[in-house]
DNA sequence: TTAAATAACCAACAAAATGTATTTTATCTT
DNA sequence: AAGATAAAATACATTTTGTTGGTTATTTAA
């Protein structure tokens, strides 16, 4: 495995932190690569040798959080019942979420919450179909996969109107709170 | 009032179509306000006679979908309890989906499963902060904020993921899971 | 520490797409 | 049938994109 030219280390990073400025002030579909070069102090032509576009280069930096919030998840190792499963997950989540919580203001501004979504769901997905597999379901009355995706739903748009009043609970409060709203056994 | 000439409707029936027909070969991103002027042999100075560019045009029918929920919801009278409340709105969230489905896959194809969650989270939720609100929720030891995020990214999920096979399940065994799913006082 | 490798800069350009303005033609309304 | 108005046709300026070839600067590895 060849070493990264550090050069190129640092002029991805300049310009992950211009698109992310730049989304604070406006939406995705506004900004032009010219405008994060520019911001960026990078010549256009040195953005188009790394990146097709500005999908590809969001698209590079939305990967990072997902491999962060994968790598968070795997701390879980909660896989007795379905709800020390789900509260475990939902507390490394929200760890997740206060730890970059600057990186998915900055998305959520000026764009639609449900960006958020995008990023968090395949990833959370995978790990609820992965963990719940290995559990115990052959008398469930509900399918497995519905009880998934009704959580995965719950627990996202929970998390994303936390960050988005963050101050309002604290993360102990919430974890109660959603303690509360997922039963014991299912 | 004025009449709104006939020609005019035409014209923006024809341009949603064309829209929606090129959602299902590719991404929104990727269509030009040209792509769907040819398909729908319309002159492109037409086109900028009524919308701005091709997102106005999107939030304009996009419009239709969300005031075509608001009135499904509406009919739900079921203010009682939040169980019962739930449930009902779930079972009209459920027929509006089914209605609409070639739309709502259209948009999905080449998109994002989220843009779907932004065209009907605003319309679910404005219901249900209008309709919990009017429930005793003194004693409650969750907010009612929450509970309502909660249930709605779920119904929301739920919802999405059944559309996406629509066959697997009926909408009937749907809401008989999804009743299981809700606990009966909260 | 120096030579080779390579990344970034610069400048220029072609192609695509946008947005606007003007005139002519066709269609709708009353 | 006459007047109003929408759509078509055409043309054009502007913006943004994507690419290329040559030069300069930095990094790597011997």
């Amino acid at each position: 495995m060849k070493k990264i030219d550090l050069r190129v280390i640092k002029t991805k990073n300049t310009l992950y932190n211009s698109l992310l400025d730049l989304m604070k002030e406006k939406s995705f579909e506004e900004i032009k690569v010219s405008d994060i070069c520019n911001k960026a102090l990078i010549n256009r032509s040195t953005f188009y040798a790394h990146y097709e576009d500005k999908y590809d280069l969001f698209e590079d930096y939305i990967n990072e959080l997902k491999n962060s919030l994968a790598e968070e998840l795997k701390k879980n190792k909660n896989i007795e019942s379905p709800k020390e499963y789900y509260m475990e997950m939902i507390k490394l989540f929200l760890n997740h979420i206060e730890e970059k919580k600057d990186s998915y203001l900055a998305i959520i501004i000026n764009n639609r919450n449900s960006l958020i979504t995008d990023i968090l769901y395949d990833v959370i997905d995978k790990d609820i179909i992965y963990k719940l597999n290995s559990l115990d379901t052959t008398q469930k009355d509900v399918p497995t996969n519905i009880i998934a995706e009704f959580y995965l739903g719950a627990a996202l748009n929970v998390g994303i109107s936390w960050l988005k009043n963050i101050n309002k609970y604290t993360k102990e409060e919430m974890i109660s709170y959603l303690s509360k709203l997922i039963p014991d056994d299912n």
